[in-house]
DNA sequence: TGTAGTGTGTCGGTAAACTAGTACACTTTA
DNA sequence: TAAAGTGTACTAGTTTACCGACACACTACA
């Protein structure tokens, strides 16, 4: 399994590997049950501080994501039904649009901003809609 | 001009604010020679503390994208031709996508994860094309 | 069945990065 | 020329990341 991180991204590796985690449950490829790369496998192979796994370990702990067994590792906890497939549609269209996008002359950080902007634009006037509902 | 920070996002309110001001440039927002709000306004703006606008400026005037002067204000320097045309075409494109994923039940974190992994894909797939037009 | 070795999570301390607070210095304006 | 506006610099607190040692659980062997 691929768990991807940017060093030089200026977002805290803790958090970075906090969400790679969740988007392997949210992709199905990590279920309930399942035991996460040990602590130290995962610091190898991110080519990060033990220590800043178990950071990332423990909030998903606090968030009930995971569960911690001294001794014995890191395991899914079981979660609401999988959002596999809607997830997997999603990235089929975000795939292509990012493709399309790239091809159309976009560099990778014009479109990161793009995007940042645009979710931040929609969950405004989410939060706008659903005042504006309670008004009613 | 709207500047959006998320406090609560983990990434240095710094960076975000980088990210913002470049935004406005690709966007046209802010073109050649513009003042940006001034490190006092931008700290009340966005409820962050001057010496840490001070740090953004200073950042992206080290990347040469404005330019500082003491006891005057900060200044858009000259940049390539604007990319508005491109970018604007780009913001419709995934405003539309954007909604239309919410729409059909993912969440906004969801979502981030999504774009986050398939831009990390997409980038991956360049480098890999690009080493092998290299190896030819 | 007990013990040693291995595997795995936990903890405390330190350095670097991020953020905030406050005073100083330059420029512009009245 | 003084006041207001704007950037600069220093200090302190919090957060992030790293380093090394400790403690629990599992496995293999005698």
């Amino acid at each position: 399994m691929i768990f991807r991180l940017n060093p030089s991204s200026g977002i805290p590796l803790y958090l970075q590997l906090m969400e790679q985690v969740k988007h392997a449950v949210e992709t199905g490829a990590l279920g309930e049950g399942d035991q996460l790369p040990t602590i130290r496998s995962m610091a190898e192979e991110l080519v990060m501080n033990p220590n800043t796994v178990v950071r990332a370990y423990r909030e998903l702990e606090r968030e009930g994501v995971i569960e911690l067994r001294h001794g014995s590792g890191a395991f899914l906890k079981a979660s609401s039904e999988s959002r596999a497939r809607v997830i997997r549609k999603a990235q089929m269209a975000m795939e292509s649009m990012i493709e399309r996008l790239l091809h159309q002359g976009l560099t990778e950080d014009e479109l990161r901003r793009v995007f940042a902007n645009e979710l931040a634009k929609a969950e405004e006037k989410r939060v706008v809609a659903a005042g504006t509902e309670r008004t009613r």
